[in-house]
DNA sequence: AGCATCGATGTCAGGCACTGACATCATCAG
DNA sequence: CTGATGATGTCAGTGCCTGACATCGATGCT
């Protein structure tokens, strides 16, 4: 393994984390996180592609779950439907990380560069989830239009999950939201 | 005006897209950019906030047009109609801009990074969008639903826009677009 | 045990993005 | 003609990120 102690990547992960969240993201220099990881800034970039990705190391699989879960929808399930079911999966994967999450979504929205990164990966969501649902035989555009619509869902319902004192489950969250797409005219 | 020649910002602006076109917009340096521009680096960054901004100098202009246009729809227009409008609004200002809109197109296509600025760009005209509707007394999560949903059309009739051989009108194509948002169930 | 191998890490040098501070120049009001 | 104002030029400096090369730790083979 690592030179030193195991996990590196984790170390830094939660090193950036409290970094973050202490002074903020644009006081905190990538060389600082390497140091309080115990590592050194070479290694820091040897293992994210840049400073912002240090806050998106778990986005692939968020990525991945969300097309097993559509490509496993039942066959009858419309788009929309099945590219839901895929954002209810990728729900449940923060489902036990309430906490973590309201942080992250702090440091997050306290910075554009953040924000843009974020929007990247919902990005990348929508256009996994758009090559899901061809897989299933849907045609564009309506691919990418029940994907990018279920990823604004998956938002807006994330958004009321890490904001609500008393939060109810995230899959009630994405539901709702869901519903209130559906009620739109 | 300027110390020399007036227009410095358009003239970056032409200078920028020619280089990005030329030699891909990681092998051009800000400094490139200026000097052929006839200005100083520190001129570039005192008119552009980085180095990709300089490709985004109107995106407030159409944000501006499709609020003006959301607020001057029909009262009895529903909230995705409404948001609609202010997307054809927007539209309109590149209609005779096409060969243009193809280049820009280009060269965000082929940078990641320009394509985070982008997605940023369409956050923001989305969420201008849904504080228009707001303003119309729509109410969340309904406001935020129905502008990205019509961001989203936007996006996609605009990808069919550039991409088509003999384009039709970018307003057709958006309407299409709408047209498929709604089909979906 | 001894040795070769391989991946991860450390070290070093350097380019480019971006910023603050200060000087300079063009324009315009008076 | 002069002072004020705003845009530009100049300069120095920090931080992000990368390429090249040396080094270490674990693993497998003999």
């Amino acid at each position: 393994m690592g030179r030193w102690e195991p996990d590196a990547n984790g170390r830094m992960v939660r090193a950036a984390m409290e970094l973050f969240a202490e002074r903020g993201f644009e006081q905190t220099t990538a060389g600082d996180i390497a140091a309080r990881a115990g590592v050194t800034e070479r290694t820091f970039f040897r293992h994210f592609a840049d400073k912002r990705e240090v806050l998106f190391d778990s986005s692939r699989t968020l990525e991945r779950t969300a097309v097993e879960a559509i490509l496993a929808a039942p066959a009858d399930d419309t788009p929309l439907d099945a590219a839901l079911a895929g954002m209810l999966a990728a729900g449940g994967l923060l489902e036990d990380r309430h906490e973590h999450s309201v942080r992250r979504f702090a440091i997050i929205s306290a910075n554009p560069g953040l924000q843009e990164r974020e929007l990247l990966k919902l990005a990348a969501l929508a256009e996994a989830t758009a090559g899901a649902l061809r897989g299933r035989g849907v045609a564009e555009p309506a691919a990418t239009l029940a994907a990018q619509s279920a990823v604004t869902v998956f938002q807006v319902g994330f958004a009321r999950w890490v904001s609500a004192e008393q939060p109810p489950g995230i899959g009630v969250c994405i539901a709702d939201a869901a519903a209130a797409l559906r009620a739109l005219r």
